[in-house]
RNA sequence: CGGGAUGUAGUACAGUUGGUAGUAUACUUGGUUUGGGACCAAGUGGUCGCACGUUCGAGUCGUGUCAUCCCGACCA
């Protein structure tokens, strides 16, 4: 049960909490099943918030949902080399169809005689099924395009697994885009970059940088892997979504051709792009603090929470008619609120429980607000509590929340920008590298190089950062230079770092 | 798959040279409490991961086995 404290590396604070956090808040816990997690309700509520606000922008870009099979004949793997070459180590395989009773009669083992003809694996990734169906569905350029996702899960056989970041099964999402023009689908990939982006930045207030990843990193089959990496608390690099630009790799695999328009035909051209549950992991440990998760209001499951303070029947009557009020008041403007007039926990506790949940906002009313018309409001980010009147707190909570989404943001950003740092000698990068964050140095561009690198400081290159005004403006510097462990030419710095 | 460690109550742990299992917390009941994780009293709960062995006797020693965690390699 130590994710929390994986996640975050706060060992000596949150030891006091974080198994508290994870038994009573009901975030994951590990299961029996190797590297798998249990997502227990309150954390699958914030993955449904994610979900939710994710599927509304893919809606909003084109994008329709469909579902693919969970198993997917080995031969499909093996269509394309590359694909192959890059999950066939890590794939659950599907051997038989039946279990029979042992001789003993006191147990199951697996029929020999229910052998499958080809063996199936378990996805850990649909690009392979999925254009096995494509093929069906083109064949003029007015099939296209094509712009699906699916909600899934898949299953990738790690050796070795980390609570939320690299579960052996995790619960994803994976457009898959099909088109005409090599133009259209580039352009593709890189709108749902910025959709990931917007929505890291806007929802989840962490703050990403987008660029492409070299090719030593890309996706087992693209042409070009687009990135956004986020920065954790701890100074090393999480890859919290991608997108891929494919090329005509699969649609040759598969061999799914059209007739354009002048009657031609050509092989079509497709993206894939992906998030997962690692989003929940990036959120805490991005934001959490000593007193638990810190949730951006638009994320968070329960916005407000309201606590009654009371020493006898009659004055809960009291608290609780003044609060249902406001209650109401809060949920007739999009908020939601849980009121807990609970009497089998004080006050005390409460208080403390939503903290580590990460509720952004508790009202609290007892006898003494009860005489003067007032409530106390504490805010989640900066623990700040404040005596306010009852009267326009509905205004005031939402004008609250509207700001804590932004103060999360700003300050992940500027914890974000101070760890970014820019090198020019390899000594210097292997100082720095042990400090942690990103770090901007000239590289040559050769795989050589890179590895090189990566062996000798564990760091990896993140990605070639795109144009973004609102980036340092270290990320964006692009004159050329030379590579600092081999001293050829570099055409721009590039992010390194350590990463999950 | 290599290196290291750990398996004892729901959870976190202690258990000395082998002598028949304990602390905290949680849980149940009763009472007093309630503005920052309450207190008092009583109570429930464990064939000590599993198997075999040594021994009069094993949580403790030995062998095997299974599982989990940490560090690597691999990866989102």
């Amino acid at each position: 049960m130590a994710e929390l404290k994986q996640l975050t590396k706060r060992s000596e604070n949150y030891s006091q909490w974080y198994n508290d956090l994870v038994v009573k808040a009901d975030l994951a816990e590990q299961s029996a099943v190797r590297g798998c997690m249990v997502i227990k309700p309150y954390g699958y509520a914030i993955w449904e918030k994610i979900q939710r606000q994710l599927d509304d922008m893919f809606k909003a870009t084109g994008h329709v949902n469909a579902y693919f099979p969970l198993l997917i004949p080995k031969s499909f793997l093996s269509r394309e080399a590359e694909h192959v070459e890059g999950f066939a180590k890590e794939c659950a395989v599907v051997t038989h169809y039946r279990l029979k009773t042992n001789d003993a009669g006191d147990g199951v083992v697996v029929d020999p005689a229910a052998k499958l003809e080809e063996e199936l694996i378990i996805r850990p990734t649909s690009e392979t099924i999925i254009w096995s169906t494509y093929k069906n569905w083109i064949h003029s350029y007015r099939d296209l395009p094509i712009l699906c996702n699916q909600w899934a899960n898949v299953m990738r056989w790690e050796m070795r697994t980390r609570p939320f970041l690299r579960t052996s099964e995790f619960l994803w999402q994976e457009g898959h885009t099909a088109h005409a023009t090599r133009e259209e689908a580039e352009k593709e990939a890189q709108t749902m970059l910025k959709v990931y982006a917007d929505f890291a930045e806007q929802f989840m207030a962490v703050p990403v940088i987008k660029g492409v990843k070299s090719e030593t990193e890309r996706f087992a089959g693209a042409l070009d892997t687009y990135t956004i990496e986020a920065m954790m608390q701890d100074g090393k690099a999480l890859q919290s979504g991608t997108s891929h630009f494919l090329g005509q790799n699969f649609a040759k695999a598969f061999d799914v051709q059209f007739t354009d328009k002048e009657g031609k035909t050509d092989y079509v051209w497709a993206t894939s792009w992906g998030v997962s549950t690692r989003l929940m992991g990036a959120l805490i440990m991005v934001h959490s603090d000593d007193n638990g998760l810190v949730l951006p209001p638009k994320l968070a499951p329960i916005q407000v929470v309201i606590v009654p303070i009371y020493k006898n029947e009659e004055q809960l009557a009291a608290i609780s008619e003044k609060v249902n009020g406001i209650a109401a008041r809060l949920r007739s403007m999009g908020i939601s609120v849980k009121y807990d007039d609970s009497d089998n926990k004080r006050p005390g506790f409460k208080f403390a429980d939503y903290e580590l949940r990460g509720v952004p906002v508790r009202l609290v009313m007892g006898a003494r607000d009860l005489e003067n018309g007032t409530l106390e409001v504490m805010r989640r980010d900066t623990l700040e509590k404040e005596t306010l009147p009852i009267e326009g707190i509905e205004e005031y909570v939402q004008k609250l929340l509207d700001d804590m989404q932004q103060n999360i943001f700003q300050k992940a950003l500027a914890y974000r920008n101070s760890w970014i740092k820019s090198v020019d000698t390899y000594d210097e990068f292997k100082e720095e590298i042990e400090k942690g964050g990103f770090i901007l140095a000239h590289w040559d561009g050769t795989a050589e190089t890179e590895a090189r690198i990566k062996e000798e400081t564990k760091a990896t290159i993140r990605c070639v950062p795109f144009d973004d005004p609102n980036y340092p403006a270290i990320c964006m510097d692009t004159t050329p230079g030379v590579d600092m462990v081999t001293g050829k030419p570099s055409a721009r710095r590039v992010i390194f770092a350590r990463a999950y």
